[in-house]
DNA sequence: CACCATGTTCCTTG
DNA sequence: CCAAGGAACATGGT
């Protein structure tokens, strides 16, 4: 579930939910996702605990929190690795098999679960500090991606997906941005023109945000959805992957013919990656 | 059994 | 020291 567009969405629809609510426990099923916390310095540092906010940086959350009796704010930082969901649900719900840790909030409780347990939930902000501007934000201008890419002879597709460059461009929208700047995954990022990182720039920033865009008309209660939270996210089942390929021009659509000249999407692997791209208006 | 999967980090090699 | 490539992490779907 995670990329830039999906965190944002999650931070939006977390954070009116959270905040002023105390922790009243804490309850590690997986302590590996706390590293390097430990489970004693992670409950000992929440418990009694309020939320104040919640946003996001890249692909990172960021939770900040107030205890009783001090005026330093505590700063938990979450990231849903591959496949990471957050989630409020009521004290008579089953938790999920793979819930890693359980925040219990009173009436609710906050579940991070992860099938894969590639993500975090932790007090170590290590890591947060090397990430590169918000793609959304004033500081990605054309000519600090100019001066970035000049240095790398990289594939470009491979150099988006470097979050010291531009924090939160994953594999999916990296591919879309590609397509939709119609440049080739292949081209060395210093080899792109003037025009391209231009062109490529504002496909981010469009493709991120149409992306924001889509997932906020959907319903987010996890009353609502039969146990899942109604965050959309590939590889889910139902409506929600369906309503989330058809966003997709290029990912995961090998084979098919695209949408401007009806030539057929390729795939190539790249990094270890899989990348998707129209061979014929992504030329070399 | 084979291969694939939205991410990051660590190790090796050059 | 840096860049690049690949494996590892852990589980499930097809």
């Amino acid at each position: 579930m995670p990329e830039l567009p999906e965190v944002e969405i999650l931070v939006r629809h977390l954070a009116p939910l959270l905040k002023g609510k105390t922790i009243r426990g804490v309850e590690v099923r997986r302590p590996k996702v706390l590293a390097p916390t430990t489970e004693r310095e992670l409950v000992r540092s929440l418990r009694g605990a309020k939320f104040t906010g919640l946003s996001r940086r890249g692909k990172y959350l960021l939770f900040s929190l107030r205890r009783p009796k001090r005026r330093d704010p505590l700063l938990l930082v979450g990231h849903l690795g591959m496949t990471g969901r957050m989630y409020l649900m009521p004290k008579s719900a089953t938790l999920p098999k793979h819930a890693a840790v359980v925040l219990d909030l009173g009436r609710t409780r906050m579940v991070y679960e992860d099938t894969r347990y590639f993500g975090r939930l932790t007090l170590d902000r290590g890591g947060l500090e090397k990430l590169g501007p918000e793609p959304l934000g004033p500081d990605f201008t054309a000519a600090y991606f100019a001066v970035n890419l000049e240095r790398s002879r990289q594939p470009i597709k491979v150099k988006l997906l470097d979050q010291t460059l531009v924090a939160g461009v994953g594999n999916i929208y990296a591919s879309e941005a590609l397509f939709r700047a119609r440049i080739s995954p292949r081209l060395a990022a210093n080899k792109l023109s003037a025009g391209q990182i231009k062109n490529l720039r504002q496909a981010i920033r469009e493709v991120l945000t149409e992306a924001i865009g889509s997932g906020s008309t959907l319903p987010l209660d996890f009353a609502g959805n039969g146990g899942r939270d109604g965050l959309f996210y590939y590889g889910g089942s139902g409506d929600e992957s369906s309503f989330y390929q058809e966003r997709l021009l290029v990912y995961d659509r090998q084979g098919q013919p695209c949408i401007r000249c009806r030539s057929p999407i390729k795939r190539l692997v790249q990094g270890a990656r899989s990348t998707f791209y129209c061979v014929g208006c992504q030329r070399a």
